[in-house]
DNA sequence: GTAATTGCGCTTTTT
DNA sequence: GCGCAATTAC
């Protein structure tokens, strides 16, 4: 047999030889679901040779499909699994839809809207039908639509159904229904998908076009899915269309960790999988191998409180291990202070390194406090979860250039771009436009196209013509160019770039640098050969727009990095850290009090936690604040319901009265106020009369993040001041920038399509300076 | 048509 | 305490 089985458990085992048909894998936290899926997939390919063109692998994250890919690879030695379909739903739909959207009447180069750009186009609509919008908050709104499109509820059945009908009116939101039919109509009116579009499209097609139907059951003749517990109705009815011709299919999955029910994730998919296929094996992995005993105990007491739940026994052979520290603290500032000095304490007594720690809360605004007592420890840090780079403002703007570029329909991309930079292209004249196209039933665009027809004149029409000349330039450009050049030329031609070097304050500056990353990425886009879901394709601009609304925060980080880990536990579902703090283990915060309501919620959160506890391999801490900051206002908040399900034998109590103080270093560093009165006492006695004094004078120590770019001293440029032609520029020469004055250029480097010049300036010190922005007149 | 200032509502989790 | 939207002034 192959040397890959060797590690593998029996029931591991059994899972990995079983072939053809139906196989359920139950697996328990830690149990190597990972592991026997990849190995599953490389047997299927070495053993029994089967193509990978043909083997789909569906994952939630693009992450674990990244990670999916490259131990196959390994497995293998050889470079067969590039050929894999691997990748989370929405991309591999995406990419599949591209080749097919025709046949549902969108544009091949359809746009993908992320939940920005759907609540934009919920706004607009909301609007358009004069409703009021303090009533149809387009956050409501759209996690409503999001709900029905992912249990494959259609506008015209949504408006007809009594019970949703029942619900919308209770809550006094009757025009939902309406709402929902506009919106989608918009979309496709636009040439866009949103992220939900992805799965119901892609149902659409698969159930009224029998020759893509027939073309893709035949193509992927192994399908498994990862994390199977999160799918949702419209996931699952896919997954059954594309399986129905071999019945290859093997889902993998857990009940006890599904927590994506808010977004229509339901267990019922893996009940119902066992009815829908006939001899389905079933497959239970209980053997853990991440944590320790007393870790996996307190799991298996706190899912036991749940009704609702597979039957299964997860045990482990690893030692006993320590106990699970519960601590309290007065603040969520002091709960930040306690979690970075035990981090340091840590390190320093367990030679734990950074990356082998993880911070893990029930919500993103609770970063906070870490942060900031992980930056003043001077510890490194990544937090996952924050704004990704590609929904930052600058780069959306940009992006939305080349979103219109692509596929002119897109209004969203359109409004956001028509005026900016300022082009005298105003909220009077967009308006306008918009009513046209909805009262001629065209797009926006083609009303910009035939704007005489229209009426604008003067300076608005010349504007708009000229905007128009120059769209239509850059998409000829695209018929010959790749695109990163024309990307470029967009930069250049509108501006923007260099108005944003011009930007000197720290925000300007950190925003050029994003967009010269946006471009850097296109440009490796263009430049590798194939791209992350494999097939080796499309290097085209709509390809690259895919991929980048598709890809989330976490993939921009590395996971690897020395760094002390924070994010959400939905964030963290699928990791493992030697060290983990659970924070915020409070009523109200977690359990959330948005899920306290029925008992289906309260198992989630509950579920929620036994995700968060089993992500520990060896240490695990559990910390609460009796007060936190919740936007300005200091709540106070009882510790959590489910402390009290922590049976006490597997605890360690010893902090959970006294905040930090047995911490050693940090009582005598708390002020005499906060002895007496407890921990974080003073924080809110400074609310009530101010900061102490000595608070006043700078006595924040070590990291003080820069407050504004480093001063310019003024240069005016000289009289004569012509920008040189560069190109041909050495290390030595002497030149004037306009800016920063004279200085000896040090070195030369970056790319022939993007030189770097570095420069020493006389009065300004040394620059990196981009050729194709900066203007330098060579002096000699 | 644009730029600056105030005000309001928001935070549950994500592809 | 922040980001977006409406209001106001230019």
């Amino acid at each position: 047999m192959h040397e890959y089985l060797s590690g593998l458990n029996e029931r591991q085992k059994q899972a990995v030889l079983h072939k053809d048909g139906p196989i359920m894998i139950v697996a328990g936290a830690g149990s190597g679901k990972t592991k026997v899926l990849t190995t599953r997939i490389a047997h299927l390919m070495a053993f029994h040779r089967v193509d990978a063109f043909n083997i789909l692998a569906l994952t939630f994250t693009n992450k674990a499909a990244r990670e999916m890919k490259e131990r196959i690879e390994k497995i293998l030695g050889n470079a067969d699994a590039r050929n894999l379909y691997v990748g989370t739903f929405h991309s591999v739909f995406a990419r599949i839809l591209r080749g097919e959207a025709h046949r549902l009447g969108y544009p091949n180069s359809f746009t993908i809207y992320d939940t920005d750009d759907a609540k934009g186009v919920l706004k607009t609509v909301i609007n358009e039908m004069n409703l009021d919008d303090k009533l149809y908050k387009p956050n409501v709104v759209y996690n409503r639509i999001s709900s029905a499109k992912n249990a494959l509820v259609n506008p015209a059945e949504y408006a007809v159904d009594y019970y949703i009908q029942q619900e919308d009116a209770r809550s006094n939101r009757p025009a939902i229904a309406q709402i929902y039919d506009a919106y989608a109509k918009r979309c496709f009116k636009n040439g866009a998908m949103d992220f939900d579009d992805l799965l119901i499209k892609m149902y659409e097609l698969l159930k009224n076009f029998p020759e893509s139907l027939h073309k893709f059951q035949h193509k992927f003749k192994y399908i498994l899915i990862d994390e199977y517990q999160d799918t949702n109705p419209a996931q699952y009815e896919v997954i059954k269309l594309l399986a129905a011709a071999h019945e290859n299919v093997c889902v993998v999955g857990d009940d006890a960790q599904s927590i994506y029910s808010f977004r229509g994730a339901t267990i019922q998919n893996i009940l119902q999988f066992q009815k829908d296929y006939e001899d389905v094996t079933v497959i239970k992995l209980e053997q853990n191998y991440r944590s320790t005993q007393n870790i996996l105990n307190v799991a298996n007491e706190i899912i036991s409180n749940n009704k609702n739940q597979i039957p299964k026994e997860l045990w482990t052979e690893n030692a006993e291990g320590e106990k699970i520290r519960l601590v309290r603290t007065m603040s969520d500032n002091e709960e930040g202070k306690f979690v970075a000095d035990t981090i340091q304490e840590q390190k320093l007594r367990n030679h734990f390194s950074n990356r082998d720690f993880a911070i893990l809360y029930r919500t993103n605004a609770q970063s906070r406090a870490f942060e900031e007592s992980l930056r003043r420890m001077g510890i490194a840090y990544t937090m996952f979860g924050g704004v990704s780079f590609y929904s930052r403002k600058e780069i959306k703007d940009f992006v939305a250039y080349l979103r219109v570029v692509v596929n002119t329909r897109d209004e969203e991309a359109l409004k956001r771009i028509i005026n900016y930079p300022v082009r005298g292209i105003g909220k009077t004249t967009i308006d306008k436009c918009v009513l046209f196209a909805n009262t001629h039933n065209i797009s926006m665009w083609e009303v910009l196209e035939q704007a005489p027809r229209f009426g604008f004149k003067g300076g608005t029409l010349e504007s708009i013509e000229n905007f128009v000349v120059f769209i239509k330039g850059c998409q000829s450009m695209l018929q010959l160019k790749n695109a990163y050049e024309v990307a470029f030329h967009v930069g250049k031609q509108t501006n923007i770039v260099k108005e944003l070097f011009n930007d000197k304050t720290t925000e300007g500056l950190q925003r050029y640098e994003n967009v010269q990353e946006l471009l850097n990425s296109i440009k490796e886009f263009t430049e590798t050969p194939s791209n992350d879901d494999g097939e080796v394709g499309d290097k085209g601009l709509s390809a690259y727009l895919q991929q980048i609304t598709l890809l989330t925060d976490a993939d921009e980080k590395d996971p690897n990095a020395d760094t002390v880990k924070l994010m959400t536990i939905h964030a963290a579902k699928g990791l493992e850290f030697p060290v983990v703090f659970a924070a915020g283990l409070e009523e109200m915060l977690f359990p959330n009090a948005m899920s306290i309501n029925t008992r289906e919620e309260l198992e989630e959160e509950r579920r929620l936690f036994y995700v968060v506890i089993t992500r520990a391999k060896s240490k695990l801490w559990i910390t609460y604040a009796n007060s936190r900051y919740k936007f300005g206002q200091l709540v106070q908040n009882e510790p959590s319901r489910f402390i009290e399900e922590i049976p006490q034998q597997y605890l360690d109590r010893s902090f959970a009265g006294g905040g930090i103080r047995n911490q050693g270093t940090s009582f005598a560093q708390g002020s005499a106020f906060d002895r007496m009165r407890g921990f974080g006492a003073s924080e809110q006695a400074e609310k009530l009369y101010g900061p102490p004094p000595s608070k006043r004078k700078d006595t924040v120590p070590a990291y003080v993040p820069p407050k504004s770019a480093p001063k310019v001293v003024e240069h005016k440029p000289s009289q004569d001041f012509v920008p040189s032609d560069t190109s041909n520029l050495q290390a030595g020469q002497k030149v004037e920038h306009q800016k920063f004055g004279f200085g000896t250029v040090s070195k030369m480097e970056g790319s022939t399509h993007n030189p770097v010049a570095t420069v020493l300036f006389d009065l300004n010190g040394e620059k990196k300076i981009m050729l194709n922005y900066a203007k330098l007149r060579i002096v000699e």
